[in-house]
Parts: structure tokens; sequence; C-alpha cells
DNA sequence: TATTGTGTTATAGATAATATATAACAGATA
DNA sequence: TATCTGTTATATATTATCTATAACACAATA
């Protein structure tokens, strides 16, 4: 299965269908030209409405992760991600701050964060 | 000022509260003890029903950074915060995962990821 | 003792985000 | 021609967020 979707989640459900797919290019399960189901074959297969699929597959689009081309399917085109790096960054980092901030409070080395950072790394991209 | 709201962000007000008394506390100049302003007064200074600011309170208090004396106030107790780090490295392992995997498409290195943490620490927690 | 200032509870309402349901459309493909 | 794409439109339900107003109980204070 593509994906796996946690009902229960606070993270909106075309949230996780994003970062799956991302994960998935990260992992190299997933690779340029490499074709998305339908949003009616995903929506089916998750238990999900076409819509949310397609609110998904909007915003990676809009990302540059996927190709959507009309009465055709829906692809793999990552090679526009590396660009818009920009706002990637910028988003990161304030995210960053919060996780920080919180962790100096609870005098969490950052060694800890070092350490998850470098295992995931090594999880997700270790192919490349 | 103890905190400034950006009305125009995606993240919720009062985890705008919450974050910003967090990072106080990391940053030095909110320390045990210290009082915070009553729910009514930093509400009108930020411009916010008290109700949104009592939501953060209860957040916080929830979470181990302060505790709230009814009737009496609101006091910085981040004693109780250094408990509570096992729910804290659980959610910021799955939103570091979005992010590395993230990192990874747009080939962003595990330097650069690294480089910031550092910087962040050096900012917020530099005094510890 | 009366007033003020706490957090708290209750009720109500507005707005936006999320998700579903149903139907129909246009165009590529088989 | 029939099927499969993404797309558009409309409607509805649910939840989260935020505001507004009022009142309450209790500690501190004048």
């Amino acid at each position: 299965m593509l994906l796996t979707i946690d009902f229960d989640s606070e993270e909106p459900i075309y949230m996780q269908i994003r970062n799956g797919v991302v994960a998935g290019i990260a992992m190299g399960s997933l690779r340029d030209g490499d074709p998305l189901p339908s949003v009616r074959t995903l929506g089916s297969e998750i238990g999900v409405n076409l819509h949310t699929v397609n609110k998904a597959y909007k915003l990676l689009q809009s990302e540059g992760f996927i190709e959507i081309r009309r009465n055709r399917g829906t692809f793999i085109h990552a090679g526009n991600a590396a660009k818009n790096t920009a706002q990637f960054l910028e988003t990161t980092g304030e995210s960053l701050r919060n996780m920080v901030s919180e962790a100096v409070t609870r005098e969490v080395d950052r060694a800890v964060i070092h350490k998850m950072i470098d295992n995931l790394y090594n999880e997700l991209g270790g192919n490349t």
C-alpha cells in the first residue's frame, strides 16, 4: 500500500497524503515518471473522498513534487522540487525555533536532536 | 512587550502565546516564580479575548511550564517541564520525519539542518 | 467591610478549515 | 463508443478557533 491514513490523527488527511508522497520520493520508492493512483482509486483504497486526494495532489503540484496531466494521470516530477528551497528553509526555520526552544526548557541536549536528524537522514535519504 | 501576535499567521493565536512563553523560558527572560500577566491584562495588551489567553495558559499548565493559582495569578514553574520529555521527543520525531523527508527531496544537505539547530541552540539556550 | 482582581464557568455566535456526497463536464485513451 | 482522467459545481456536516457577554467564587487589599 502506498499510504496508510490515521483517522485519529490531528494531522489533516490531505497532509498525511502529501507527506506520504514526499516521504516516498525521499526513500526512492517513488521516482520521476512514476504514476500515482487516480484520485478515485487512491480515495477508495484508503477510504477517503476523491476531493481529499485531489487537494493533496494540488498541493504537491504547487510545491513542485508532481505533475498533473489532465485526462492522463498524475506523475512524480521531483525535478522541480529542488528549486523552491527558499520557502522550505523559511518555514523549517520557524518550526525548528519552536522545537529548539521547547527542547531547551525540557533540558534536551542538542546532541539528542542532532542524532534524531542523522538517523532520519540515514533512513530516508540513505540511497542518495 | 512579552508577546507579539501575528494575526495573519496560520499558527493559532493561543499557540503563538504558548510558544512565546516557552521561548521566554528558554531564553531566560522568564524564570521560575515570575508572574505572567492576568488573562485579561495580556488579552487587552495584545488585542485578544481573555478566553484565548486562558486557552494558552491551560495548555502551558498541562505541559508543566506554568502554575495557575486560582484567584492569585499565574507563574512560571518550569521545574515540571523537565519531566514530560517522552511525549515531546515522540511528537518531535514525527515532525522531524516530515521535515527531513522533504529536505531530502529538495536536496538540502543534513549539514544545513544541523547548522540551523546549532544556531538556534546558541541563540535560545546560550545562557544554560 | 466593601472593592478590586484573580481564574473559572456558562452561553452564544461567527468564521474558517476539513471532509464528505453527488453530479456533471471535457478530453485523452482504448 | 465506452472508460478513465482531472476538474468544476453545489451542498452539507463537523470541528477548531476566536470573540462576546455575563456571572461566579475566592484571595487580597483599601
